[in-house]
DNA sequence: ATAGTTACTGACCCACAAGTCAGTAAGGCC
DNA sequence: GGCCTTACTGACTTGTGGGTCAGTAACTAT
């Protein structure tokens, strides 16, 4: 009979409401989400929500800054703690993690980033500072290893790691896109793209 | 004295309405943008501008449907009327055709398009057959051609031209979110990206 | 037990923008 | 000039969802 209506679970609670709003984001957008379904989600009121989120806005934000650097600060590990040849790197944890992205949750944060980026220029810094940087930071200076040990001629590569990005972006996007239409498989896709970039710098 | 308040324009007004549509779409998104804002911006009213388009959604579907497609025209009437070998059609229309998307209007529109293609299923099957799915199958063809005729060697490009896009992509929206943080020359990592392809299939 | 603190609820408010429609006037026709 | 059709206006309605807050009940200290 006792069965109390709700708990107090203060420390806990933050986080929750986090991942439930992670996921409402991640399937409607930020426009079409509603508040309310978040809470609900989480199994909480609205009102508690607002009690650890100021806006929806706010949450937005804690979503994205929760949910998406624990991805690249592993493989910026990586680079930091081996000393894998620039070649190997790139066919191995690059390629690996490369693969994972179109099939992780993470793809469609990549999709609200580019879609709801713009409207939120503090979130577009922190993540510049935080996420986009770094990564192409830490390809330059393995492409730039490469180099110095003779693995790689001197490219254009060096001034645009971007390049090496690109085709990883694109298959996070465009399966959500034309799933329906068009199969694209994409962990094959990335191979051809590392076969192809490294026979083309390769020295 | 005269000062009519207004004419009558049956003929031009849809696609007045369709360009201040576009233009205001671009800029703020489609959530944000307010249809009477758009009405303003075309020098008519909002009930004249529901009396042509029916919805707020159908009036985004034709801004897409009339504003992307003439980009993709040109570049595949290229192919079907030269007879340019694989490697002049890449490093020559198709490189001009890829620089131009980061500075045209469109790049604007393909940021819509990712955010808001999920939402509407029909506008992505029709930019799917009358856009994607013909931008692939002309870059493909012109791939086979390249290896037909002894230009290069075979290589998984054959199976995702994707890959010859997918900096084009990037260079369109990289630009749109993180400009304020980081120029990126997108003219010479587009230069680069196709010496790099060309250089690692060239036979 | 009982009083005090505060995590939590849910009914409410209200701003805002999509969509409507009764009325108005431009322009064509006799 | 007078009449008719219809392109066009703009004030209104309505649904929706972000944000609030007075009240409630779970836990705590005494």
């Amino acid at each position: 009979m006792a069965e109390p209506r709700f708990q107090r679970r203060k420390e806990d609670r933050p986080e929750e409401i986090a991942t439930a709003a992670m996921h409402t984001f991640a399937e409607k957008g930020y426009a079409a989400t509603r508040v309310e379904e978040v809470a609900q989600r989480a199994g909480v009121s609205k009102g508690l929500l607002y009690l650890y989120f100021k806006t929806k806005e706010e949450l937005f934000k804690a979503v994205i800054r929760n949910f998406v650097s624990p991805h690249l600060d592993s493989l910026v590990r990586i680079t930091e703690s081996t000393d894998l040849s620039a070649t190997t790197f790139i066919r191995g944890p690059f390629l690996e993690f490369a693969k994972s992205i179109p099939k992780s949750p993470a793809r469609k944060l990549i999709r609200l980033m580019i879609a709801e980026g713009p409207k939120h220029p503090d979130l577009l810094e922190w993540y510049w500072d935080n996420v986009v940087s770094r990564g192409i930071g830490m390809l330059r200076s393995v492409i730039e290893k490469g180099v110095a040990d003779g693995e790689f001629r001197p490219s254009a590569l060096q001034e645009f790691p971007h390049l090496l990005v690109s085709p990883v972006l694109f298959s996070a996007i465009f399966p959500q896109l034309f799933e329906p239409h068009a199969k694209l498989d994409t962990d094959r896709m990335l191979e051809a793209h590392v076969d192809l970039v490294l026979h083309a710098i390769e020295a």
